[in-house]
DNA sequence: CAAGTATACATTGGATTACGATGCATGTCA
DNA sequence: TGACATGCATCGTAATCCAATGTATACTTG
């Protein structure tokens, strides 16, 4: 019964290619920027994002290249492709029906709610 | 790459928890419930919902009674607890500070962002 | 200059979760 | 009588996240 970990299943591309949409970058920067922009709410392991990319650039989401850096590093720089990009978008709003649909649920009850049965149960063991 | 039944990973308590702080229930009618103020967005099917029962009631969040109805159909009525009552609220507030948190990274970019490694990349890419 | 920390890539195994399939029993309605 | 909805339940599969672990380089601090 520990749901915080569980709550970001599903969301690991979308967030990936969040980021990816506003310019290229590697790995491990994607991990940091989806931290800076969450305020650290959010944290990548590596054991979450490198799986994760690899899916995406398998499914053309994305491109990686890999490039030497001058000090001797090697990075492999990711694009998001025109596939991510709708993907993105597609993902975006399902997650709004989504958020939407769980804060109706945890809203509680509205006015067209017909409250009998409840009503009776309530009563019944009260 | 399918990710939309993931998105309800860890929300099943919560969701739960949720429509039997507004009174018993039984598991179907919870179920029912659930469909109905989501507007039918979710759907709970029965390998979800009963596995889910009963960890919220090993863990005492919520207790079953069994009642014989009229009809002939035994049904199992459940009442949340005090425990699952503050859990419900620490589970919401949860839920409230993820979805800001993955609609900033969602967002893009915000004004703080210091880009000049990603414009160099754009640079380097283009 | 040695040691620790940060960067940056990656894999593996375990745990959790949702769901389709399936089963059983009863009540209702045409 | 047969089809369908209600209502409980379990099992196996697939998907996903993450801790642990490994390799290697660069920077910083005592």
């Amino acid at each position: 019964m520990e749901p915080d970990r569980e709550l970001l299943k599903g969301n690991t591309p979308t967030l990936v290619l969040a980021v990816l949409r506003d310019g290229p970058m590697h790995g491990y920067g994607i991990a940091r920027e989806i931290e800076r922009r969450s305020n650290n709410a959010l944290k990548f392991k590596e054991g979450t994002l490198y799986p994760a990319l690899h899916a995406l650039e398998r499914d053309g989401m994305i491109s990686g290249v890999w490039r030497k850096e001058p000090g001797g590093r090697d990075r492999k720089i990711y694009n998001i492709s025109d596939a991510g990009r709708s993907f993105l978008v597609e993902r975006t709003s399902a997650w709004q029906s989504f958020t939407t649909a769980i804060t109706s649920v945890i809203g509680g009850q509205d006015e067209s709610t017909s409250s009998t049965v409840r009503e009776r149960l309530a009563r019944e063991f009260k």
